[in-house]
DNA sequence: CGTAGTATTGATAGAGCTCAATTTACGTGG
DNA sequence: CCACGTAAATTGAGCTCTATCAATACTACG
């Protein structure tokens, strides 16, 4: 099975609803959008966001933006494709940590050491903005609100990490699998909604191995098994899911992305 | 830059060095003095964090404080005594996230949902600080630095995190058990400079388990064994290391509470 | 068309789990 | 201070899940 070009697939699907005629609409800051998905943003809020994104860089597939332990320390705002961040071990294996789509905030984990925790990298061919910290600072120190958006976005990865830490620790290899499977399905719609229950993978299964905690090996047979269970239909890097609530409970899933309350932020400036 | 010694950082029976003459110091804010190891707080910082910590709670050994799913969403500072979070599965078994020791926030990633993602529960005697949303939202707008010491507070957390998930993920049982037993031991050292190479686990075997994806059977072989390989010594709850370089190796532990860099921090108001 | 990365499949080994039986430690009441 | 009851730790045996090793088949791409 190969993955298809999945660079065909974000740039403009994301923001898929805010077409303007026949052509692409580009918001001056894909941030910007994700932050007006929760709250309304004043135009002093939009344009300092703008600012973080003035400074593009266009990234090969496999080319690493940030290596783990070297200095560097800044921050990324991805616009187009799919990048991920990872640890390795000393014994050369490699950790996933989480997969990022278009209009995702890098590097905040880096924001406190002075050589970076962890390496990010381009899954596909990526355009990334770039700033440094005494930029962030600014922005939060003359827009509270956007420092309290940040953190709320922080806690929703947070969670969905520890999600992902209690799959790995306490799981089996195809309840593992299956959570992954519905959790990119879940993350994809969110930035269009033209998805439902088909979509492009993206990934090699050494990858989702890789985020899994499991061998290629061992991610090829589950996938079939969760294919033979009637969960799941895959055709050249396509998954489609057949049966979402059974793949739910196959996976002890839970979508978080349901009861969001961000009704305790400070008010607009 | 500046660099910060961990160690101030995590709290713990903490403040040992701060007692005034033979009486314990108690601080107004447990989290003030926790900031304060970054930064120089202004006087309105103080006082406004010290208004975070004016309702207490008492709580016994296995007191619940918040429970995943349910509704709430309150915020808590530790005072005293060591504190867990965890998820419990479908099938009962229960992944621990995080040990928290006194003047650590909890509840955080609860913000942003409605109902809260984890239980919180005492893992000994301990006392909190509560407070809501509300009196958070309004603390980080009229102080967006304290804002900003909450994120990378937060992004401490998620590294934490993030190498646990490695470990889970990629590292066999001997080195998960071997790195929790050194990340303890440097978190109560960060509290109590006193700790060196010995210290009270205060954690039953179980625990163990449930924190690094293992069975409490499998966690009591594994210490045996690191025991046998003459890394540490057990004597009725009590863990000596006894070969540290050893141990981390085994553990394939990295330490991340060296260099961290707060300099980016917005100025005093 | 050849090449390299990826996917698939089979066979085998081993790490960690499960079940079960003791033993030890410890808080409680007498 | 001692007896008792319960939680925790320990140990053994057998088994399952996942890793490892190895071979083969795809598939995109130059």
């Amino acid at each position: 099975m190969r993955l298809i070009d999945f660079n065909a697939l974000i740039p403009g699907q994301c923001f898929g609803s805010r077409r303007l005629g026949g052509s692409e609409y580009v918001p001056a800051s894909y941030f910007a959008e994700v932050l007006g998905e929760h709250v309304e943003l004043s135009e002093g809020e939009r344009s300092a966001l703008t600012r973080l994104e003035e400074r593009t860089r266009s990234l090969r597939r496999g080319a690493i933006l940030q290596r783990e332990n070297e200095a560097g320390g800044e921050l990324y705002i991805v616009r187009s494709g799919t990048v991920m961040s990872y640890v390795l071990l000393d014994d050369g294996s490699r950790q996933i940590l989480r997969f990022h789509y278009a209009g995702a905030m890098l590097g905040v984990p880096g924001l406190i050491y002075r050589t970076a925790p962890e390496t990010i990298a381009a899954l596909t061919d990526a355009v990334v903005c770039v700033f440094d910290k005494a930029t962030f600072s600014r922005l939060i120190a003359d827009h509270p609100r956007i420092g309290a958006l940040v953190l709320a976005l922080a806690q929703i990865e947070r969670v969905a990490l520890t999600d992902r830490l209690a799959a790995i620790g306490r799981t089996s290899a195809k309840a593992r699998v299956a959570a992954l499977l519905l959790d990119l399905r879940n993350r994809m719609r969110a930035a269009d909604r033209s998805i439902t229950d088909s979509y492009q993978l993206g990934l090699t299964q050494e990858e989702i191995g890789d985020a899994t905690g499991l061998t290629a090996v061992h991610v090829n047979r589950m996938l079939r098994q969760v294919e033979e269970d009637g969960l799941i239909r895959r055709e050249a890097g396509r998954v489609t899911i057949l049966d979402e609530r059974g793949l739910t409970r196959a996976a002890n899933y839970i979508d978080r992305y349901e009861d969001l309350d961000l009704s305790w932020l400070p008010p607009r400036d």
